[in-house]
DNA sequence: GACACTAAGTTCAGAAAATGAACAAATCAA
DNA sequence: TTGATTTGTTCATTTTCTGAACTTAGTGTC
């Protein structure tokens, strides 16, 4: 359906998305197309089913109305091969949650796509609209993707190297399928449905077992010359500290990662399972709790203005699924990054913590096909 | 004359400033078009003079017909506030340097901009084509520049703040000038000009008294939310060290630029003036200077394997106006990139080390102009 | 060297898309 | 109620692009 769109109407699709509703007359001017050939390309759009009018604003003259995207006119599936059982969304194109299921994780992708197509009638069956307007499957994973969002160029967790999922499941379930690296696809869906819908410039800093990191510059997704953007987990952020599990010393990984403020708690004696309890540990005075708090948020924010100063971005977004951001760790981590930023700059860049739950992975993964939908493959 | 171009014919000058001199049928392919409509967009610019026909590809069937921009079509100005005197280019569509003056530097916009337009005539006086064809102003200086290329929002060298100096010789010259920010500009001249033509994503580190950092990402370059990417030079890179000028502690600046290596010799009693002179005792077994470059070295390394760990650039340019990178100094960068990059990525970043004559900056201003020329201001 | 074969680039009628100007519609302000 | 103002529509006209047939300039083969 998205094929049959002219290049016009796409466009104006891309401008609504990506502005929020806009007046006919708006677009016009932002497409830099006369008001007549914007009046034919909306109302085509909305005998289509893809745009509405939305509220009429007052002003002088002639009340505009704002047109857009009906959120009804396409429907995506996200997957999150992140846990065991894999979570599966169907969303629409506000991002809205409109159904939820698992299925078992799998390292074979074979697999995983049966998995997929035997679990996508059950996900649709109280949704006759979606199924018709199921529009793309999404599917985020720990690991490295390439610019077609097709291959998975390597990943560790799956243990993968060069696995054509997406191909696989479009083939086995006949839709559009889309497959994206986890922190990226939080990042696609905060800039379509989240905090960063008009920031243009943004990361995202995603604090979990591991630390995931994406960026979007100039309003696009950037991923790098070899997929390779916002590997901020292995910068080396203590030269000739410990060794990682990537082979060099030191990585931001090995200090400020869950798994590694965990481990660390346990090799000095204490008996905490989540950051939570080294919290509350810490702000009982316990020294080591303390220590190891405040070097995994001094190295965290020390790499965070690093990531400032190179890359000016319009904010920061820290989403973290455990403990909370109000404790030691986070006020360490908002003090380093204000003291290494340089002064000029200081308080310029919006830092944003967002708790996230156990749907944001498949909810990023659904936003990559909805992006997809949208915006287009190549952003041409 | 660029005002006068169709949006067609624009984008065609875009793709081929970018890709290099391709046949008609390419380019159609390339834009999207029929081979009937590029047939015509290309004889009306070859009727205006932009485009010529180049070399001739023989394969199966009819020999395709490589079209490029015509050298000639257009002459621009550039000139470096960095230097004084402040050396004044005149260069081609090629970024080929036809004619050189200077003129005296001086703090006042005013001046700046009567001294630009009173050299102008001098510097033109052998080329009449050049004049009439003379299509922009570029100028490079030590500071921020803000996005529309025309207000420089603060530069300590120049003691300026939100001096809206394009706009001042604009008026007085009569003439599109740009001004832009000295990395950045030398990042464009390399994108336009020289060896970074064919690369998307790339890094520009220009070493000198200070250290200047600019981003090309996606064919564009990238100038953060602020105008501050690329502040490299203020990565906290040895956290608690030495106070730097701007406020905080331990940048890259205070270890790793020229000023910094010269006034750490000179601190540890060596009597050097320059590079060459303390690459020289280290490699008669001076451990002081051994030391100094080891630690300079290292740092700058450190800061470029993060930049390459986080953005992932297709080529990291090293521009260095003093000394050589064959010594120690040289050898210790690149081997703290080496280890401090993700293993597997090692080595798949090319750095490309590039001794730079005195044009430079002026060179890079008039690429400023030539982009301006090329793609336009705002690359829609 | 004649012949088919291939692909580049051109031509031109016709289709598609955008424009400009006039106009209808919906409100505010006096 | 009237005028001012701005949105959005209509339609004839202009601009731009396409498709298909055609010309051109080579290669490869016998």
């Amino acid at each position: 359906m998205n094929a049959l769109l002219t290049s016009s109407q796409r466009q104006l699709v891309r401008v609504i998305s990506t502005s929020g509703p806009l007046s006919r007359t708006e677009m016009a001017q932002m497409l830099g197309l006369s008001k007549a050939a914007m009046s034919g390309i909306a109302r085509e759009l909305i005998d289509l089913g893809v745009l509405h009018e939305t509220e009429t604003v007052y002003g002088q003259g002639r009340p505009s109305v704002r047109l857009d995207l009906h959120p009804e006119c396409a429907f995506f599936v996200g997957i999150s091969l992140l846990e065991d059982p894999a979570p599966m969304i169907l969303s629409d194109l506000n991002g809205r949650i409109i159904a939820r299921r698992a299925m078992p994780l799998s390292r074979d992708p074979n697999v995983i796509a049966d998995a997929i197509t035997e679990s996508l009638p059950d996900l649709l069956k109280a949704h006759p609209d979606a199924k018709e307007k199921l529009s793309g499957i999404g599917v985020a994973l720990s690991g490295f993707v390439d610019e077609t969002q097709s291959n998975c160029v390597q990943s560790t967790l799956l243990n993968w190297q060069d696995v054509p999922l997406a191909r696989i499941i479009r083939e086995r379930s006949g839709i559009d399928t889309f497959i994206e690296n986890d922190a990226k696809a939080v990042a696609v869906s905060e800039k379509l449905f989240g905090s960063a819908r008009e920031i243009q410039n943004f990361s995202v800093v995603s604090l979990g077992d591991g630390i995931g990191c994406a960026h979007f510059i100039d309003g696009k997704l950037y991923r790098g010359n070899h997929g390779g953007a916002g590997e901020i987990a292995h910068c080396t952020i203590e030269p000739g500290g410990a060794p990682c599990r990537c082979g060099k010393r030191g990585c931001l990984d090995t200090v400020s990662s869950m798994k590694a403020i965990k481990e660390v708690s346990r090799a000095e004696g204490l008996e905490c399972t989540s950051l939570s309890d080294i919290e509350h540990e810490a702000s009982t005075g316990n020294a080591a709790a303390i220590r190891i708090l405040h070097r995994a948020g001094s190295a965290l924010g020390l790499a965070i203005a690093n990531l400032i100063q190179m890359n000016d971005p319009g904010m920061i977004l820290i989403t973290h699924v455990e403990g909370s951001f109000d404790g030691l760790f986070g006020t360490v981590v908002n003090q380093a990054i204000e003291t290494n930023v340089l002064p000029r700059y200081a308080g310029q860049t919006p830092i944003r913590i967002k708790r996230v739950d156990g749907d944001v992975w498949a909810r990023g993964a659904a936003s990559i096909a909805a992006h997809n939908f949208l915006i287009g493959p190549n952003s041409n």
